[in-house]
DNA sequence: CGAATCCTTGAGTAATTTCAAGACTGGTGG
DNA sequence: CCACCAGTCTTGAAATTACTCAAGGATTCG
């Protein structure tokens, strides 16, 4: 077939993205979103376990991931991985590299991923001129601010049970947030990935979501997952630590 | 003795603020510390156990602590306390409120702790003015993002040993930081509140940290933390998970 | 000085980790 | 299109570790 499309034309504009209200254009005027969009770099998509970018590499932009899915990682002394998160549809990444100059963590596709990179030299000087675009960004960091502290929450729950709960209920929330369905959906990382983010082996991932299927709060299909019985999700999850409700299911 | 001192003599400003270097004024010019300044209001020190504010209390300044140290809690459905986090001087408190309207936690001063508060809706019209003023924020908030991060490194960490000696280097640095010793130090929180940051019940903090003393790395003399053997801790904190270097100790 | 809180210590239990090995996937190449 | 291969996932049994429960002792603050 023919391709006459420009670049531009095969690529969606600030304007018209779905995930607009998730990101930096939100807020904004239809004059400032176009000079918004004026500085963002559309690339082809991101290959299954490549890297955005690694800790280390200088810094020069913050990515919007539009489609797929990014797990950010950082190399331990010992030459362990630790995963400090995922990043999904919406999510802006790369704002913990601009106090330093370099890039703090490692940034891998799960999937075959698109991001729009905005370089940061170019944001920042367009911010002193669209203060609501500057406004935009600061609640964009307090709402990873709020992310982050929530993961703290959930490290420090000692069952294994309750993490995974606590984690799925989390991506549960995400995907409703993007409209999709809160109840079935699909994880994008491996059991693997999930287990070194939640701080628990391979072995007790496996277990732990084995149990909560017998128990009747999920069906698992792979990494398809559908939580049946939400009210028992979130009593494991955010109920008490005795398991006097959990135990009701 | 004779009080002929008014409020803003006993109360320093920004630009003679040892602090400076670390919070919002760095890298203002002298006339923009001053346009600052005035938003910033100094008011008595909080008393121990006092709030500087509350979850779910409306959002409307953030606050920088000038002396004295805070602990950064939220309420668990089952009625537990979680503490996400311990602040000192230096560090600013409340970024994590404002994408919504109102506090996502409660922070509670340690002991008799003096902080600025700086009015939000200000600080953003100030923002707006002063390109480099609204850059620090950024930079402040890119750093806060980052300590966020590595609690979630120090939360995956297995063994409470392990925990409590990234923990306890962490501390180390931030006293470091402000030009203190990073060798002798006073943790301002009980074993119970750094328990609770850690994830780990008060009699495994006690028994850790008594590990760690009789192992020749720390010396303790209640709230009083001497690193005794920082390479043999860093070992433990950062190297193998097999203990081959930590067991050299 | 006195009460409240915090810290310590001990013994037993429950949980996850470790070690080992087999089964399953999904992606790649013939 | 099928077969292969590497990585992923599962399962079992033993070992380690932190948690729970209980109670006494030490600090600290008012």
């Amino acid at each position: 077939m023919t391709r006459i499309a420009t670049l531009s034309e095969t690529r969606s504009n600030c304007h018209d993205c779905r995930l607009r209200s998730l990101c930096l254009p939100d807020n904004l005027s239809k004059e400032d979103i176009g000079e918004l969009d004026s500085i963002v770099q559309r690339r082809k998509p991101v290959a299954r376990g490549a890297y955005l970018f690694q800790a280390g590499q200088r810094f020069n932009s913050i990515f919007a991931v539009r489609t797929g899915s990014v797990k950010a990682s950082t190399l331990l002394a010992n030459g362990d991985e630790h995963i400090s998160g995922f990043h999904l549809p919406g999510d802006v990444i790369g704002l913990d590299a601009i106090v330093s100059r370099d890039h703090p963590s490692t940034a891998i596709a799960l999937e075959s991923t698109s991001v729009c990179e905005i370089p940061y030299a170019e944001l920042e000087s367009l911010g002193d001129r669209l203060p609501t675009l500057q406004h935009q960004l600061v609640r964009i960091m307090s709402r990873e601010l709020l992310a982050e502290q929530s993961t703290g929450h959930l490290l420090t729950r000692r069952a294994a049970e309750q993490r995974l709960a606590v984690v799925l209920l989390k991506f549960s929330e995400r995907f409703a947030n993007r409209g999709l369905s809160a109840l079935r959906f699909r994880l994008p990382m491996s059991r693997l990935d999930l287990g070194n983010y939640l701080g628990l082996v391979p072995e007790t991932m496996s277990r732990t979501f084995r149990r909560l299927e017998e128990q009747g709060l999920l069906s698992i299909a792979g990494k398809e997952i559908e939580i049946v019985d939400v009210c028992a999700i979130k009593a494991l999850a955010y109920g008490n630590n005795e398991g006097d409700l959990a135990a009701k299911a």
